[in-house]
Order: C-alpha cells, then structure tokens, then sequence
DNA sequence: GGCAGGTCGCTAGGCCGGCTAAGCACTTGG
DNA sequence: CCAAGTGCTTAGCCGGCCTAGCGACCTGCC
C-alpha cells in the first residue's frame, strides 16, 4: 500500500543514487534471511547432513574450544528436541565418523561426546572462511557505524520477538 | 581468539557507553536470526501449521494482493518442493479450511488457488502487528543511516552467499 | 549398608512431510 | 487428429522427529 513513497525521503542526500531508505534496509534484512538460509542448505548437502545435526557438531565443536564436556542430555536441551531423538542422532553421527562416545569418569549413566579429529578440521575449513568473511565485514564499520547498525538490529528483534500487544 | 580486542576500537567515539563495535553488529545479526527463528515456530503453533504450509499462504496472499492467479506449480516452484509433495500440502491446507481450489478457465489441467476469507484476515492479524511494527523501526533510519545499515546487510549476504573462493 | 526414587541414555513404535515413479486428464503442434 | 508435452494426482518409500517405557546407575534417607 505504500510501495508508492519507498525512494521519497532522499530529501537531505538529494538525489544521491547511493542513498537508501528505512525499506531498503528491510529487504536487505529480508534477502540477508535469504542467503543465510541457502547457506545452510548448501552447507548441509555438502556435508550429506541435516541441520539439527550441522547444529549439534558446531554446538560440540565449540563446548570442546572452551574445555567444556557435552552429554546427549546437554545436546537435547540446546537442540530443543527430546533425549530419544538424540539417541538416535548421536548413532548417525557416531556411524558417520563425526563422533565418538566415552563414558563419564565419574557418572556411570552419563557419555561425553566428543568430535573426531577430521571432523573437527573438517568444521574449521567448512565456516572458516565464511566465519572470516564476515568478520572482515563487521571490521569495517567504525564506531559510528556500528552503533547505527547494532540499534538497528536490536530494534528488529524486539519488532520481532514482541507477542505481547 | 579475538574476544580480548572487541570492545577495543572506540576511539573517536571516546568512551561513550553506547559504543559499539563491529562485532557487536555481528553479534546483534545473529541475535535477530535467532529472533526471528523463534518467531517462526511461536506463529507455526500457534496456527497449528508446519513452516512449509505457513510460506505457502503467504505466498499466495502475497499473490493475490498483486491479483495474481496461484497454481501448485508456482507454489512447487517457489517453495522449492515436488510437485506431489505440493499436491499433498494443498490437500492439507483444503482439509484444514485454508486454501480452496478451484478450475482454471482455460486450461483444463491447471488449478486455481485461493486462501478463505477467514485465512485471510488470519494472516493479516498474525503478521500484520510484526510487519507494522518492523515498518515502523524502518521508517525511523533516516537516509545516511539506512545507507549504512543497508550496505552492512548486502555485505553480509554476499559473505555468507559467497561460496566460490 | 541398603533400598526408594530420580536421572541418563536407549529401544520400540508411530507420525509427518518430504521424495520418486507412474498414471490420468487435458492441451497443443505437426 | 494423434503424439508428445504439461499439470496434477496417487502410491509407496524414507528420514527424522515424537512419546512411552525400560534397564543401569546415582543418591539421600533410614
């Protein structure tokens, strides 16, 4: 209903060709969702798995970089899916070679989970570049800038999160 | 690795406390995913649909706003599914009162979808609040800072998209 | 010390939503 | 006017989630 008025407010940056409105922002944020998304999937059939399970090895990856042990229960409760499924989801990863299980030191019940060596370097090259990609383009932004974005962004998760009236 | 240095670079914002840093943005960008994620599964339960079907009736509300006639073959092809799966989603959404089908004109083969009126208004109370309020955040950048935020989201997008070296 | 109750991970069995293959109804070009 | 093409559907399969329920183990109370 109001396509009509998306370029009108160039009224300070002139006719700047560079200059953007508030929408622009938002569809960028839109085809930014995009990209992401077919990142993942492309990621995903690369590495012939699925997401929750791309999910479960970067969630163990980065336990192992902080010396901290994960169990299943751990994996099911960042997961969001129940201790069944991640029964099941340990079995593919372990006959896959990206996982291996041990028992707990202590807990009798308890595994810990660990990534094998190669899966480890295979994450590492798989999000390294990409993960340094980005950080390049966050570099960039001065202080400025990175405040008029951070805001920007804050103020669209709240836009989003918020169910209450 | 480089935790140590991120709020290191306010230097010509001094040490105003609203400073930020590029990886603020960052981090900021991944806050929104997870945001909108959560949105996404809040608003599936909440119509007791899958995330398949929800895109689907957007897609053709979008459709319609624009008047524009919706077979499963668009949907198939938009939404990235077989066209067997789309006719067992179409199924779904007729059984559950969402969607109707109906003849094309003039190719008899083909078929005419349309959300119900009921769907309709559903959709605008379910998305209209979020769109209206994520506008409103929009409207709020002015030229300079809808450039920044803008130019941000595009650079992120070709990083994440960007999978040739 | 020993048992009752809680916790952890596993197995079994079901459902949902994708897929491919194949078929039917209709359109269209030679 | 029929052979090939197109749109949608049906049939049957599979992956990955779920719940229910089990055995092994830990722990707190007597």
């Amino acid at each position: 209903m109001e396509s009509s008025e998306v370029r009108a407010s160039g009224y300070w940056y002139g006719d700047d060709p560079e200059a953007r409105t508030g929408v622009d922002a938002l569809n960028a944020l839109r085809r930014y969702r995009v990209a992401e998304t077919a990142m993942r999937r492309r990621t995903r059939s690369a590495l012939r798995m699925n997401e929750t399970d791309m999910m479960a090895l970067r969630f163990i990856v980065n336990a192992e970089r902080e010396a901290r042990a994960v169990s299943p229960k751990d994996l099911a409760g960042y997961l969001g899916i129940s201790s069944a499924s991640t029964t099941v989801l340990v079995d593919r990863l372990v006959a896959s070679g990206h996982l291996s299980r041990a028992k707990h030191p202590s807990d009798g019940r308890a595994v810990v989970l660990a990534v094998t060596p190669t899966t480890h370097a295979d994450m590492q090259e798989t999000f390294g570049d990409m993960h340094r990609r980005m950080m390049a383009v966050a570099r960039q932004l001065d202080a400025h800038e990175a405040t008029i974005v951070t805001s920007f962004l804050e103020q669209m998760s709240h836009a989003v999160s918020h169910e209450e009236k």
